[in-house]
RNA sequence: CGGAGGGCCCGAAGCGGUCGCUCCCCGGCAUCGUGCCGGGGAGAGGAAAGUCCGGACUCCAACGGGCGGCAUGCUCGCCAACGGCGAGGCGCGGCGACGCGACGGAAAGUGCAACAGAGAGCAGACCGCCGGGACCCUCGCGGGUUCCGGUAAGGGUGAAACGGUGCGGUAAGAGCGCACCGCCCGGGCGGCGACGACCCGGGGCACGGCAAACCCCAUGCGGAGCAAGACCAAAUAGGGGAGCGUGACGCGGGCGGCCCGUCCCGCUCCGCCGGGAAGUCCGGCGGCGCGCUCCCGGGUAGGUUGCUGGAGGCCGGCGGCAACGCCGGCUCGAGAGGAAUGACCGCAACCGGCUUCGGCCGGCACAGAAUCCGGCUUACCGGGCCCUCCGACCC
RNA sequence: GCCCCCGUCGUCUAGCCCGGUCCAGGACAUCGCCCUUUCAAGGCGGUAACACGGGUUCGAAUCCCGUCGGGGGUA
């Protein structure tokens, strides 16, 4: 059950992004959080067996279109990242700083790689 | 050729790759719901925006109406409706094509107008002009000072000063009188109408501005919004109902050193009926409390629905100056839900800069559906089509 | 999605309803001068704003319309 729902491909179905506002609201709550220049990602232990990945834009990143785009960047970063396979089971908030909307592509995947190399290795048993 | 005015249309846009997301259809596998795999199809806009108006739809309220409040404001028409649109009238701007206009009422009422100025509303005498009285100067003509009166033609102030020009008239003046122009009122004429100003009659002129000041008049408006609303419905708590069991061979405390206990004290369902001599005994009915089981309804999380085929597009014909309407044919173009429509690469266009002309570098707007329509407003790289006006030159 | 409120010197504000007296007043800050051996305090003087664009009016910070920005409420 467990390496079917881990499709080694690069894949991101809507079962493994956070839907619910509970989500959510027991990731700021409960989990840690690491800081970016453009980002704060807060993570947490959960127990679907895969990371799940959520994304946050409130209304200081920028209009409508800047904050879509980042949310769209991120969806592929997060979904073609060499090291997603190696990621523990976490749900993963990502949230935009107002310098998100300034950022380019390049920049912006380099940041959030970075960030998801320094999550601990542990994840839940 | 140059400049200008108006209208309409397109708008990440062309091709090819790699990896992905959502929905639908077909096939296969497993399956209680559903999930996985393969194939095919579809997937942001002219403004989706601002939320400034108007509707559809849904719920709430309601017998009907008024007051208040808000909105609209030349006329006629179009429209489901509108504060929108189309024609027309009037005013203003422009040589012109054309553009702009909150454009009802100031002879219903109440108000407002700083400063300047004599005076700011049915006004006003500062200078001036004219007449008269008194006093002074002068031989005299005349002049000066002052008082009373007349006068709105002139000066001056102001954003604005109570028709204009001319002639007569007068002490000087004045619509005081006359002519022309303007204005007002009534009637006729043209127009559905706003209105026009051709005609007739009357009036010497009374009617300044501001209603985006209060206000008056006419017309319109019940409230909320798809997170509306409808259906299914966990866990926990609570509500209602049915059935069964239970409410004394019990519990607590004291004492005898402790245990035990035939000792003492307290608590112990209620009502009615029957049996027994009687009781804390037995049986029945009703109520109350507790326990268990089952059922019912409300409702939260969550799920499903509303959810996209509609005042819909395209083509043609007819009516209308037009907005638009009618008829016929064809066609279906996103439906998400912490919210998909993406990222990267290579060519080719277009624009800008550099260029030792081979190329190189950079850019490619405004902006992202959230129930759906009709408008308005605002933002915007670049491009296409049509009509019209003015100027110059040529024929 | 719906609804409401507010934009005035660098900062906090008055004036707005009911237009003129406003080239917009006050406080703190800032600059210059005076006072003091010096600093502070004090005194005198100066710089400095009506978010933006139209309109109404003789005249707009004020009234009206539209943009832009900020804040809040509600499901």
């Amino acid at each position: 059950m467990l390496s079917a729902a881990r499709a080694p491909g690069e894949s991101l179905p809507r079962r493994e992004t956070l839907r619910r506002g509970s989500d959510y609201q027991r990731c700021y709550r409960s989990g840690a959080r690491r800081q970016g220049a453009l980002v704060t990602l807060h993570f947490l232990p959960n127990e679907e067996g895969c990371p799940r990945l959520g994304i946050t834009a409130s209304r200081k990143v920028g209009d409508a279109v800047a904050r879509h785009r980042l949310k769209r960047w991120t969806r592929e970063c997060f979904r073609r990242s060499p090291r997603r396979a190696a990621l523990p089971a976490f749900d993963l908030v990502v949230h935009f700083k107002p310098g998100a909307r300034a950022a380019a592509f390049a920049e912006f995947r380099a940041e959030l790689d970075r960030l998801l190399a320094g999550l601990p290795r542990g994840g839940s048993r």
